[in-house]
RNA sequence: GGAGAGAUGGCAGAGUGGUCGAAUGCGGUAGUCUUGAAAACUAUUGUACCCACAAGGUACCGGGGGUUCGAAUCCCUCUCUCUCCGCCA
């Protein structure tokens, strides 16, 4: 979420930046700055109500003491006149609050300079390619591997819970616990702190890292306890930061997380469902920093660098692009996709997504500065990524690796096994 | 799940209706002293909003609601923590 303060001091050139958006805010942005003004015109009034029934109450007190009581039941009755006006004048500024609130939360961040016009996915700036597609005799699709090799079982993965949720198997199983040391052993040697996160988040986290209130569809809901499971790690740890005000000197704060998330994936039925492409419930280790503003995008060119190294360590052939206004994400300023080539599906799949939300997280998480010697707290940034979504490397892995021998595994995993092929 | 106790500033911990944004101690910051440090002493030390700034004002003592002219203090409710019992990896 922007600041009123953000919009009210840079209104002009904010309309100009969300335009690349593909939408028009300026609507949105002048009823915010009318919301606003609204609201700190009833909190005078409101303010001067409460401090005169704060003055009378204290009178009314002295009054007593000093035995007064006819001055002291007159001044009460004035009291009760000034209560109820308060009691009006406080409704109508939550009103408005809540209004202003509401405004505010429609607006998504400001898209970096970087960002480039655009509307769909096609219009994405690709940026960098490294590693070589492989030249394959015959291209077959992980889900065709994975039945052969009986390293994932989908059908059981129906049985047990429902589509989306696989199960795997053996080796199967093997390479993803593989995946998730190398991956979480990369970002310790890297300076990430490691974090085993809750699975489960209340509203309040939802909230502060943005899934909630309009995402809430994509979480899975416990009812119950009105808890949801975590779409990513990236909910729980940067919650760990909600309400913090921070020093200087803590910057820059680094941290890893493994985890298995759950997405319901609401409305995206049928659509590059099959196999590992999209599924209810995966794991993925992320990465999440917090850092100055001033670092913030240094920040996010170093993670772009940390995950590339991730993919090439895979050999991998991958692709970064810069997202472009349509296609970048409501909380986000700037966003970088990391693709990899899946020879079997002859695709591209997306496996990272590394963002700098500048302080559009950090506002609702309330997550601030204290610059040394300064009074006023500031906004830090907050970025994240995937380092990486398991799933979809697997199915690269899988597909772009198998010959008549098997599937050979990467170099870099086989210290993690007891094999160093699947067959 | 049952019974009880509790939630106060960075921490510890007073405060049971008015003079409490809140004693005291510790910690933090600045200064005095010192060659430097420690100790000691002095001062200062929450967040947000209104206000151009300052002055001043308002709100916040786990969350929400209520009683009252006035609530950290009384009532209701929710959440969380602790102790005991039960169950349990």
């Amino acid at each position: 979420m922007l600041t009123i303060n953000q919009i009210k001091n840079n209104k002009e050139e904010i309309i100009k930046k969300l335009s690349v958006r593909n939408k028009d805010f300026s609507e949105l942005i002048n009823k915010a700055i009318e919301e606003d003004n609204n609201r700190r015109a009833i909190q005078n009034e409101l303010d001067a109500t409460l401090a005169k029934s704060n003055q009378i109450a204290k009178s009314i007190g002295l009054l007593f003491k000093e035995g007064k009581q006819e001055e002291a039941n007159n001044a009460k009755q004035e009291a009760v006149q000034l209560k109820e006006k308060s009691k009006e004048l406080s409704e109508k500024m939550n009103a408005s609050k809540n209004n202003l609130q509401k405004i505010l939360s429609e607006i998504p961040n400001i898209p970096h300079p970087s960002v480039p016009a655009g509307k769909t996915d096609e219009d994405n700036e690709l940026v960098r390619e490294g590693g070589t597609i492989p030249n394959l005799t015959k291209k077959v699709p992980h889900w065709e591997l994975t039945s052969k090799f009986d390293i994932i079982d989908f059908e059981l993965g129906n049985k047990i819970t429902g589509a989306g949720f696989p199960v795997y198997k053996g080796k199967g199983a093997k390479i993803q616990r593989a995946l998730i040391a190398f991956f979480l052993d990369e970002a310790d040697k890297a300076g990430y702190k490691e974090i085993m996160p809750p699975l489960m988040i209340n509203e309040a986290s939802g909230f502060g890292t943005g899934q909630l209130p309009d995402k809430e569809g994509q979480m899975y809901h416990m009812t119950e306890d009105n808890l949801f499971m975590i779409p990513t790690a990236e909910v729980p740890v940067t919650n760990i930061y909600r309400d913090v005000i921070l020093n200087e000197e803590d910057f820059p704060i680094k941290m890893t997380a493994y985890s298995s998330c759950f997405r319901r994936e609401a409305g995206s039925y049928g659509k590059d469902v099959r196999g590992l492409n999209r599924l209810h419930q995966f794991d993925k280790v992320e990465i999440v920093r917090i850092s100055h503003p001033e670092k913030s995008y240094e920040t996010l060119d170093e993670m772009v660098a940390y995950v590339e190294t991730l993919v090439q360590k895979l050999e991998l052939p991958y692709r970064i692009v810069r997202l472009c206004g349509g296609d970048l994400g409501f909380t986000s300023a700037l966003t970088y996709d990391f693709e990899v080539y899946s020879a079997g599906q002859d695709k591209w799949l997306e496996v990272s997504s590394v963002s700098n939300f500048e302080s559009f997280q950090a506002n609702r998480l309330k997550l601030r500065y204290k610059a040394k010697g300064e009074k006023q707290t500031k906004l830090a940034h907050t970025l994240n990524g995937s380092a990486l979504a398991l799933p979809r490397i697997l199915a690269a892995l899988l597909e772009n690796n198998y010959t008549e021998d098997g599937i050979k595994i990467p170099k870099v995993l086989q210290k993690y096994l007891n094999f160093d092929v699947i067959n």
